[in-house]
DNA sequence: GGCTACCATAGGGAACCCCTATAGATCATG
DNA sequence: CATGATCTATAGGGGTTCCCTATGGTAGCC
């Protein structure tokens, strides 16, 4: 049984008549004679009564053409399903980004992206390193937007911008009128700290190297925003990414101070499986990054 | 697009694996490879992501090989209802019957059906003979049972059985103890006879020529049951078919009377087109007629 | 570096599909 | 009754498609 042979049993039923209907399936008369009585023969049953001057559908052909109609109705939606996933950019795309980036870069990104994307909606991860790396292993999302380096066997990467790190002391701090600041300075234990696992926790710790690493609690913050917040409230200093301090994020409550040159940075990414099939889903966010309009951030693409 | 290609695709969709797709499938792997290759060159999308170590439906893939899934299940009902509608004595017989048949013949005949074919029900279309030839010919209906001569081009009969005429004389009637009376006794306008149209009519004026065609309504009846009734009344005296004086219909109101032999009588046949596809049906009502039991019919068969 | 696992490609052979030509059957017509 | 018209079935050939085995290519692993 072939979605031809279907054609050719419908197409007969309605014309009622094998001249004809070989005709309205652009085939010869003797193909769809054949066709049918192979189909008849293989079904062992006769779905036609061919009389003279007339062809009629029997009992249980009239069943099997309306059965028919509806399989070749459910194999042409596979096409027209197909046809609307053509454009790479139509769909949700599976995007994974790292804590200390998401809420900071999205939410402009998002909006470059509609411009080059605008059907494409973001489905969005936000998790740390290790986990994303999983999820891109696992196919259970995309892309990912993290921070260099990131090495996984089968996933490529593509840097996306870099992004300095600042210091961030409260207000009527000692430091707190010092036009820039060297790493070194930025010692001790009075610096906050995000947990364990967030991957820009050991990139502050390798910028500036005599941090001491935190041995209770009261230092770590969940996320940014709490070390933001701890910071306000005078608990101590920290560095953050700069994306983080820019609009709409309010710094009234604390001062940004620059390391000295050379600033310490990250570099941000792009990553995803080499065998993705929407590459220019990519290409699309790589635009998007390419359109976004932030001093925070210093493209390389 | 096929069948089997669908398949291809729910079998690999669901092994995420090519050689074991392939093995489902029983064909080789590059068979399979192959074929998905050229459906999704068709379709001009790509339905997998081929990593290593793990095959994986792309966006639109998974949405194509869902609706495959539904393609394919709508195409094995067509299997199904094929393989049910194999047993020719499954699903309903249209019948046609002529007046003067139906009512008498077919109680009877239904029953006698039931032990031949018990899943075979019987679609009856009761009409007069020219009208159930206008049916059989555009397959309104499969078979009919009528009286002979009966010919049409491309429909074949089969006789069933004889049944003979009686004359029906009022209570009270100069006839009523006559042992038997000559056709050529029943004449003149004494006679009711059924309207025109009915064979039944015409076959009376054949075996009684001596009975003029009336001219008025008065005499004509629209069925042998209101014939009856207007014997019974004292209009006049008719002739019947003996298979409508038979139990349960009473006689108690007229008087039923033989011809003297030869008694006249009509051939009733079934007929169906010769190219009807269910010839067991055919079988199964000359079964159920060889299977009647009244001595009203002399079986032919 | 070799091994393993896995998918893609190549090339040959068989099966299938479709074609043209023609036969066969039925009905209408002269 | 022969003839023609109409319609479907059959025959035989040719081209495509499908599927096979064998092999290549690549990534991951020990």
């Amino acid at each position: 049984m072939t979605l031809t042979e279907l054609r050719y049993i419908v197409a007969l039923a309605q014309e009622k008549n094998f001249s004809r209907a070989a005709e309205r399936c652009s085939v010869s008369q003797p193909t769809l004679s054949v066709a049918i009585a192979r189909l008849e023969d293989e079904l062992g049953v006769q779905l036609f009564e061919r009389g003279k001057g007339f062809v009629s559908p029997s009992l249980v052909g009239a069943r099997v053409v309306e059965q028919a109609q509806l399989a070749l109705e459910e194999a042409e939606k596979v096409r027209q399903i197909a046809q609307r996933g053509r454009d790479q950019l139509d769909g949700t795309l599976r995007l994974g980004v790292i804590h200390t980036i998401g809420p900071y870069l999205l939410p402009q990104l998002i909006h470059s992206l509609k411009a080059v994307a605008p059907n494409m909606p973001l489905a969005i991860e936000e998790n740390m390193t290790a986990n994303l790396a999983d999820m891109l292993r696992d196919n259970d999302i995309d892309v990912a937007i993290l921070a260099l380096p990131f090495d996984l066997p089968g996933v490529l990467t593509r840097p996306l911008y870099d992004e300095v790190f600042k210091v961030v002391v409260p207000l009527g701090h000692r430091w707190e009128n010092l036009p820039a600041i060297p790493p070194e300075e930025v010692a001790g234990d009075e610096v906050l700290l995000l947990k364990a696992g967030n991957c820009f926790r050991d990139q502050v710790l390798g910028a500036c190297p005599q941090v001491s690493s935190p041995e209770t609690d009261i230092r770590l913050g969940h996320s940014i925003g709490t070390i933001r917040c701890m910071v306000a409230s005078g608990l101590g200093v920290s560095v953050l990414p700069e994306g983080a301090l820019q609009h709409p994020y309010s710094n009234d409550m604390i001062r940004v101070i620059p390391f000295v040159p050379p600033e310490p940075s990250r570099r941000v990414a792009l990553a995803w499986r080499n065998c993705f099939v929407r590459p220019k889903a990519i290409d699309a966010l790589l635009a998007a990054v390419r359109g976004l309009d932030s001093p925070a951030y210093r493209l390389l693409v």
